[in-house]
RNA sequence: GCGCCUGUAGCUCAGUCGGAUAGAGCAACUGCCUUCUAAGCAGUGGGUCAGGGGUUCGAAUCCCUUCAGGCGCGCCA
């Protein structure tokens, strides 16, 4: 529809001479300004130095196709307000009733490969509230993505090497002693948590005190491996829990092991960005922008954490992928100025990687804030929070905000609007036409072929207003794809749901006139396939009933 | 000190690329179940868009500045 209004008045401002500027189509907030709206008299009115209604009065007298719409108004300072025929209107309803994919799916990605990588925990402890925000969105925009016909793979980046998991490791090995009477020191930095006494009771019990007299150095591997991998485990279970599944895990030690780490940084040196001083290997950064240069290897001869990094962002371009997506939690931005340089240095365009930050999740529990630790092991668990509030509701408050709005999360708000959350509001809407055709099929209606149905019977205001809200959908949809934004669908679902409440509540769907009942099914169905998309973006259950 | 993000109704948040009278939900208050599900519907009240300046036909939106909050600035990971 916006498509085709774009289209129409490029068509007639050619007339002016002048190259055609960006024309602005947009949603105007009320109903009696039409069902679409531009601007473009008032922008033109600069360049052509003439008052914009007169503007807007050529505009209209060269519209070619004018059947298309029922009217077609000037208002205001200069805004040209288009209604659509009904005939065109109901023209594009049965598209959407029957084929969904091609009402739906603006092809926006052609086909184009894309990667989005997220959560990324390291496996070094349970998922939390705040990996959970960063797997709804990640989720959803791969969902979000795909649906607008790019090819996504979802990718899990496992830091199973270095530091921290060879603490995690040692932290397992202390409390194993421990637990088996052994008087052996925690490390000073190591992790706390519940679930090192977990981890350290699975060994005594598949292992008994087999690394009873064990040295760290025989043992720390054993320890380290098996920590991880049970912590892994873990996190794949939380995230099938939150109904998210991965297509790829990059391991980090088969970095290592492949020689990637090492062959990076020759190819880095090669391209002259690598350069010795101070006893330390350092990546010349500020070549692009960053503030400082950055050391890969240190004095002592180890790598530091940013170099796997370049390894596995170097790994990712040479993916036959057109584009890359990093979703970060905020708290990593300083990072983003030294991966885009090296993304550089390695000849790749900067916007071959685009890095969205997710905003912090603070947690509160009536108002106080919960302190959160990792190491100390004081942190509430994403599963935890799941298994308090609910799946759809968890991401529902993740899917209704901006990324990069700063998130608090009341787990008694949470639990306590649990029942009043509006993801409950959505679901409904969907359960409640499901109930309409069951209860329309036990009266014997013929519920197939909602596409022929006369959609000019469908004559009420309320009708109206949802038929137009339906076809809303194509740009709310190319506009949560253009932005990376998946928040906008849940917003949409939102609106489209307060919509149809009230319309079935004052309107019998299913009365003794056989072709109105016929056209208000047709509406429900259409109402239903959209509903049902959203959903599947945001990665929300349509329960059949509630 | 420097950088990134944020500041909109009592609370949680939307607000498209600068457009028309700033919107939802929750909370509060009034009504509505003999009907295809009351997780619903109808209605009421609630605003210095943090403050100040600027840009222009037009600013919650762009620029400058002040204030407030969060996060980040290691040869840590």
């Amino acid at each position: 529809m916006k498509k085709k209004l774009h289209y129409i008045i490029e068509g007639a401002v050619k007339q002016f001479g002048i190259p055609i500027p960006e024309i602005v189509i947009e949603l105007p907030k009320e109903d009696s300004f039409g069902d679409l709206a531009t601007p473009a008299a008032m922008s033109l009115a600069r360049i052509l130095k003439k008052p914009p209604r007169k503007i807007a009065e050529d505009i209209v007298r060269a519209i070619a196709e004018k059947d298309v719409f029922e009217k077609i108004e000037i208002a205001g300072p200069g805004f040209i307000n288009f209604t659509f025929s009904k005939l065109y209107i109901y023209s594009e309803l049965r598209v959407l009733i029957k084929d969904r994919s091609e009402f739906l799916r603006a092809d926006i990605g052609k086909g184009k490969r894309i990667q989005i990588e997220f959560v990324s925990a390291n496996p070094t402890g349970p998922l939390h509230l705040g990996h959970g925000r960063g797997a709804a969105v990640g989720a959803a925009l791969s969902n979000l993505l795909s649906a607008a016909g790019y090819k996504v793979e979802k990718e899990f980046y496992v830091n199973d090497a270095g530091r921290q998991v060879k603490l995690l490791g040692l932290s397992v090995f202390a409390r194993y002693n421990q637990l088996l009477g052994i008087d052996y020191p925690s490390p000073d930095d190591g992790y706390k948590g519940f679930y090192i006494e977990d981890i350290a009771n699975r060994v005594i019990r598949d292992y008994g005190n087999k690394y009873a007299e064990a040295s760290i150095k025989e043992a720390g591997e054993f320890f380290t491996d098996f920590s991880y991998r049970l912590m892994l485990k873990g996190i794949k279970q939380d995230l099938k829990e939150f109904g998210i599944t991965f297509d790829t895990w990059q391991s980090e030690r088969e970095l290592y092991e492949r020689g990637e780490v090492e062959h990076s940084i020759n190819d880095l040196k090669e391209r002259d960005y690598i350069y010795e001083e101070d006893g330390a290997v350092w990546f010349r950064s500020t070549a692009f922008g960053d503030d400082k240069d950055r050391v890969v290897i240190k004095k002592d001869g180890e790598y530091t954490y940013f170099a796997p990094d370049i390894a596995y962002h170097r790994n990712k371009a040479e993916k036959e992928f057109d584009e890359l997506i990093d979703i970060w939690g905020a708290d990593h931005h300083g990072y983003i100025p030294r991966i885009q340089a090296v993304i550089q240095a390695l000849g790749y365009p900067k916007e071959s990687l685009r890095i969205l930050l997710v905003q912090m999740v603070s947690l509160l529990r009536g108002g106080r804030p919960v302190q959160m630790s990792k190491r100390a092991g004081e942190f509430v668990t994403l599963k935890e929070v799941i298994d308090e509030v609910g799946a759809d509701t968890t991401r529902f408050i993740f899917l209704t905000r901006r990324p990069d709005s700063h998130l608090e999360f009341d787990l008694e708000v949470a639990k306590a609007q649990s029942a009043e959350n509006p993801v409950f509001y959505v679901q409904y809407a969907n359960a409640r036409i499901n109930s309409i055709f069951s209860h329309a099929k036990e009266q014997g209606i013929n519920i197939e072929k909602s596409e022929d149905a006369d959609f000019g019977l469908l004559s009420l205001p309320e009708e109206t207003r949802i038929i137009k809200k339906l076809l809303a959908y194509q740009m709310a949809f190319e506009g949560a794809v253009i932005a990376h934004e998946p928040h906008r669908i849940t917003f949409y679902l939102q609106e489209l749901a307060g919509m149809f409440h009230p319309y079935y509540h004052r309107h019998k769907v299913v009365t003794d006139d056989a072709n109105l009942t016929k056209s208000r099914l047709a509406l429900c169905e259409a109402v239903r396939i959209v509903l049902k998309d959203g959903f599947e973006i945001l990665g929300l259950n349509a329960p059949e009933r509630m």
